[in-house]
DNA sequence: CATGCAGCATGCGCATTTCTCATTGGCGCG
DNA sequence: CGCGCCAATGAGAAATGCGCATGCTGCATG
């Protein structure tokens, strides 16, 4: 099983050699796992072009749950091992809502908890079926899990979001008919549904077709996209704050349409009790209404169902 | 990597002895591999009570992860293997639809093409992200997934349904308000929506409260709590059809809601032309169309946004 | 309360796996 | 062509994993 250790890091490096490295081990060995490996597959994983090696097209699907399974193995082990460690606290949090809300302001709870140390886990979706290998979690969607208490971090608005720079190159956008002549970046993913049609409708638009269409698969993506100013993106208010108060985008129209679906601070029961978990609980909850305090100067806005 | 497996097992069985006979090893051996493990971790893994071995409360949690990682492993294994094997359909697909649908007319594939042996993988969730161990699969969703063609399952349509035994022994179900007499039974789990808010919007009900509520966490379970006369649960027309033919479940009220979400053949690019998928796929969208077609005389339906 | 049974733990020697060392061979580049 | 870079190979060394014999503990029985 130490093959598929030895079969990641390869993959990875494109170098058996570096690879070694990475492991403590000599290059030898790892030239010998991955034969081991093709033979019990029957098939072979790398091509080799004498000085260089590349994968084949099913080493990239099998190296996808393989590496997979060897994160989920690692993380769980942690926790495992630090499970009753006070001063070790694991979170899981989706990544867009990690870089752009979580990371940001992590220094203020570590200067206040300085014994704490923190350990984050990002996830591009729900990987793992339950919660188990984490204290606490930032999760999204409509709230309504089992065996956790949640707790909801703000009413969610999705509202389209762009690039300043979008408006001055590529014409007006104050009625969101105005659409039609630009391109629309919309967010495909297992966890998020595109609710650009749901904006519509709130906003009152029928029968509108964008000037173009960009798809990308993770909400991060999508955001980074907008602020590059590929286009228009449909803006969580969860976590586009920070973006619209420094400028990077900006709100064309005065309509948001309220999600049914929110970001939300999830705590498995099991852990609910513990002092890290209260006290990581009570700061981000705290953080999180110092945020709507100030944010309350923000435009006037449109709610609906 | 080894005492994973050997970790899974006594866990499973709750005993060293019976995990070694499952792994063709000795009681020594997985004692041995354990104690390594519990040394890694820092923790006990198992409560020894001279007699009985039972799970402490890390080993729980522990064991969801490493079951997972070890069963993704494994199924990508298989089907890194049989890749290139054009008589092995790696199948994947949702618990519910499996039992329901697929398993009950496989045979018929079976017989078709007895040369192709398939391999059915069930998920209760998407476990890993993206596309990759598998040649064909069944998803619930919206059906907006990048990186696959889908072929929808027919329309689905959402509506209560009920054991015909409930309707003798708990009163009469002829109007929606009756359901503040009954239990109502949901599912609340990461990949399906509760979707009775809904169904009840469309059948233009507001502001009831149901009678008791059961809740489930897969739909499998709640439909056979249906079967079995524990409530009234929110049928969906890809999967309830069997229940409904045999009688064992009824539909109390003429109101069907068009759900936003159904099940989707997921077809990958990169097998999308490979014979054995083709040939399933051609196969499969048959047997629904049948279906459909046979189905067509059910009650009539009231279609909704 | 003595006895037998079932099931896990432990220490030691053997077997298998995994790693290293030394060396070979292919490929690209100056 | 020769040199640098990288992977493959084979044999022996090191590490890991396994089984045997045995010890220990708790439970059921009469």
């Amino acid at each position: 099983m130490t093959s598929l250790r030895a079969f990641e890091a390869a993959a990875r490096h494109l170098s058996f050699t570096r690879a070694a490295v990475e492991l403590n081990l000599t290059q030898t060995a790892i030239s010998h796992q991955i034969r081991n490996l093709e033979e019990l597959l029957g098939t072979k994983l790398f091509v080799r072009n004498g000085n260089a090696v590349t994968l084949t097209e099913v080493a990239n699907g099998y190296l996808q749950s393989v590496r997979n399974a060897l994160v989920e193995i690692s993380a769980a082990t942690d926790m495992a091992a630090d499970r009753n460690d006070e001063n070790v606290l694991t979170l899981q949090c989706l990544g867009t809502f990690a870089i752009k809300r979580l990371v940001p302001v992590l220094h203020l709870f570590q200067a206040r908890y300085p014994s704490i140390s923190l350990r984050l886990r990002t996830v591009q979706s729900f990987e793992s079926n339950m919660p188990h290998d984490f204290d606490l979690a930032v999760w999204h969607g409509s709230g309504d899990w089992p065996g956790v208490t949640v707790d909801k971090l703000g009413e969610e608005q999705v509202f389209p979001v762009c690039s300043p720079r979008l408006l001055a190159e590529r014409g007006k956008l104050e009625t969101p008919a105005d659409l039609s002549n630009h391109t629309v970046i919309r967010t495909v993913s297992l966890i998020l549904r595109d609710e650009w049609p749901f904006w519509l409708e709130t906003a009152g638009v029928r029968d509108i077709s964008f000037g173009a269409e960009l798809t990308c698969d993770y909400l991060i993506t999508s955001m980074q996209a907008a602020v590059d100013g590929l286009g228009v993106v449909l803006g969580r208010s969860g976590v586009v704050g920070p973006d619209l108060a420094s400028g990077r985008l900006v709100e064309p129209f005065s309509v948001r349409a309220r999600s049914n679906f929110g970001y939300y601070l999830v705590t498995p029961l099991r852990t609910a009790k513990l002092r890290k978990v209260q006290l990581f609980r009570r700061w981000l909850l705290e953080q999180v209404n110092q945020t709507a305090r100030t944010a309350r100067e923000l435009p006037g806005l449109t709610a609906a169902e």
